[in-house]
Order: structure tokens, then C-alpha cells, then sequence
DNA sequence: AAGCCGGGGTC
DNA sequence: GACCCAGGCTT
């Protein structure tokens, strides 16, 4: 009665075992390596993981190591990757482990549900790939090739869709074949099922695809468009240290929660408006000003000021940056969560990517300058 | 249900 | 530019 499921399953089975990509965490069935995968892997390309995986767990080679960790380091090993609350949810669950579960990653559903930072999907593939327990593991790539294969015009943004695939892609799961089978769904997707323009000649299961034979596989799967992002303006001060400090920039710490909790930037204050902003461009008094509260006397230098962007999922930061100088009685950063920083002790910060940019050209300018 | 949370590849 | 990616958390 259900040949069609049957078919589906071996046929996708076959296909993976054949055409697996050899990725670092399928070379082993460590449940933590799995873990630290699933959690890297998410809004993330596999391209964009495997060096950061590799670096995470030479780092951080067993739970109790990732549970014993500064969180500065290992906020360090995930710079770059993005979705920052992603690791220290991972390290907070990574306690949990260790002190409720002797360090062993559970395997009881609720227990591995229960964890931070791990969604219905995340437990659904720590379960089936390391435990090989017949849950689903219903992502992306899944929604998409279970929309077309079905034809299905379910809109897979809404929440209740995904909940709808869960059953059905539990349906489809082989008989002990949970870890093969679940990945193989996704490396379908990744590879052969892509979003764009699908590779069908290639596809196992594209003889009964019903998205094909309905000649609407470019239209599946329906999914409502995202709002488009919102703009902020900003103004950020470069400011140079003198006397002891020379040589170095003024930073600061994000705060703990929120959009880039903990990371390091440069200090920096909001306009109004893109007209505030295109006004108080102008010799920076504004923004002079605004780091006189912060305890923070700078003036503005002969330098020019120029512009930065920088793209979120939800905002676009627009950054003027003004090149500035400590005043002279500036020589310690006493309030908290403010450091001078050179080239020396760059490394040994966290910075999002557009800081990491901005301030490495800067350095290397000074350089050169130096050079001369 | 909608918004928040990064960064990069691709078309 | 728009879309998407081995999603989850908060409100």
C-alpha cells in the first residue's frame, strides 16, 4: 500500500550512498561533533562551516571542553559565522550536558529538545544521525523537495506547514535507515533540488516528482517574501590614542543581549534620520558630543571622514566614520567595556565583520604610512 | 504570527 | 538588487 513511500526511500537511499559528500562531521558518529554541526549549519552553507567546525572541535575537542571554556573564546572561534546567540546557547547547553548528563549528549527526545539553541529540526537530526531514532528533520532543503516531490503548495514560511512535513517526512523514513535517510533528503536539496533552477536530469526520485510532471518544479515551493530590510544611520568615531596609547583605537563592548551581544566595535551613536545623518556629518560636533557623555574627549582630525555599510537579515547599518584623536588627558579608557586596541591585541578580540573590515584596513593604512 | 538575529553565495 | 541558506528565540 505504500509502494510509493517504499519507492521514494530506496531510491533516494541509493542515490546518497553513492553520491555523499565527505564532510568532516560524517566521519564519525560523535554525537557532539553532530551537534556542533547541526548548530553551525543553521541559515549557514556547508562551504562557509567546515573550516569553522574543524577549528571549534580541535578547540574544543569534547563537551566538558566546550562546557569549561572561556565564552570569550568561544565566541572568538564562531567570529564571522553570524547568529552570535548560536554559541553561547551552545556552550550554556553544553553545561547542561555535562552537569545533568555526565557530559553525554541525550538521547531522549525531550532531554535533546530541551537544550538551548536546539529548534525541532536540530533534535530531530542530532536523533536520527547520531542515534539513528526514527524522528524527522525538517529544514529548508527538506520543505522544498517534499513541496515538489508531492506537489504541494503548502506556504512553507508559515510555521504550521513545517509542522505538516514533520508527519510526512516521518512517513517516508525506511525502516532503521533514520541517519541515511534524513540526510539524504538534504543532500537532495543541496544538490540536486536547488531553489533556482533544479537539476532533474540528475534526480533520483524525478520519474513520479509530481512538481515535475505538473511541469511546476521552478514554482514550488510557495514561500511569502520577507520584508525588506529596514535603514539605520550611524556615526562611528576612529579615534587615535596618544602618550601611551599611540598607535591604538578606541573600541568598545556590545552589550550582552540583542545584535551582536558581546562583540567588539567601534564607538558609535545613531541619527535621527539619513538628513540628521547627511547634516552632522559635517566636522562631527555631533558626535563629539555624544562620547563627552560617555566620559570620551575627542576632536575630530584632518583625516576625512568616510562611509561604511553593513547588511543584517532585518537592517542596513549605514556608517559614516570619523577619524578623530584622543585628547590629551584620554590616556586610560576608565569606562567600562572600552579599550585601546593596536594591531598587537586585535586578534585577541571578537568583531563582526564589519568592524574586522574596517579596522584591518585601518591598521595596514598606518603601515604603510609608517613605511614611507 | 511577526520580529529579531549575520554573513556570504548566487542568480 | 533579491533570494536563499542543515533555524531558534522572543514577544
Amino acid at each position: 500500500m505504500n509502494d510509493g513511500k517504499t519507492y521514494f526511500g530506496a531510491e533516494l537511499l541509493k542515490w546518497y550512498r553513492k553520491e555523499r559528500r565527505d564532510l568532516p562531521w560524517r566521519r564519525s558518529r560523535n554525537p557532539y561533533h553532530i551537534w556542533v554541526s547541526e548548530i553551525m549549519l543553521q541559515q549557514t552553507r556547508v562551504d562557509t562551516v567546515i573550516p569553522y567546525f574543524n577549528r571549534f572541535v580541535d578547540r574544543f575537542p569534547t563537551v566538558g571542553d566546550l562546557a569549561e571554556a572561556p565564552e570569550e573564546d568561544v565566541l572568538k572561534h564562531w567570529e564571522g559565522l553570524g547568529y552570535y546567540s548560536r554559541a553561547r546557547n551552545l556552550q550554556a547547553a553544553a553545561r547542561e550536558v555535562a552537569e545533568l548528563y555526565e557530559g553525554r549528549v541525550p538521547r531522549v527526545k525531550k532531554e535533546v529538545s530541551g537544550l538551548k539553541g536546539v529548534g525541532p529540526y536540530t533534535a530531530g537530526a542530532i536523533l536520527s544521525i547520531a542515534y539513528d531514532q526514527p524522528e524527522p528533520a525538517v529544514d529548508g532543503n527538506v520543505m522544498r523537495v517534499l513541496s515538489r516531490y508531492f506537489c504541494l503548495d503548502a506556504d512553507i514560511s508559515k510555521p504550521a506547514t513545517r509542522v505538516d512535513m514533520e508527519s510526512l517526512a516521518a512517513s517516508l523514513i525506511p525502516e532503521g535507515q533514520a541517519a541515511d535517510f534524513n540526510q539524504a533528503l538534504m543532500e537532495l536539496g543541496a544538490l540536486i533540488c536547488t531553489p533556482k533552477s533544479p537539476s532533474c536530469g540528475g534526480c533520483p526520485v524525478a520519474e513520479p516528482c509530481l512538481a515535475r510532471l505538473a511541469g511546476r518544479e521552478k514554482e514550488l515551493p510557495v514561500k511569502t517574501k520577507a520584508k525588506k530590510a529596514r535603514d539605520v544611520y550611524r556615526f562611528a568615531a576612529l579615534i587615535e590614542g596618544v602618550g601611551p596609547h599611540a598607535g591604538k583605537v578606541l573600541v568598545r563592548r556590545r552589550p550582552d543581549t540583542g545584535l551582536l551581544a558581546k562583540m567588539w566595535e567601534l564607538p558609535h551613536i545613531e541619527a535621527a534620520d539619513a538628513a540628521a545623518w547627511e547634516d552632522l556629518a559635517e566636522g562631527g560636533r555631533g558626535l563629539e558630543a555624544a562620547l563627552a557623555e560617555d566620559g570620551i574627549v575627542a576632536k575630530a582630525t584632518e583625516r576625512s571622514a568616510f562611509d561604511a555599510q553593513h547588511v543584517f537579515t532585518h537592517l542596513v547599518w549605514h556608517i559614516k566614520v570619523l577619524p578623530a584623536r584622543a585628547a590629551e588627558e584620554l590616556f586610560v579608557a576608565d569606562r567600562t567595556g572600552y579599550e585601546w586596541v593596536g594591531p598587537e591585541q586585535f586578534e585577541l578580540y571578537s568583531w563582526p565583520n564589519v568592524f574586522r573590515k574596517l579596522l584591518t584596513e585601518y591598521f595596514v593604512d598606518r603601515a604603510k604610512e609608517k613605511d614611507e
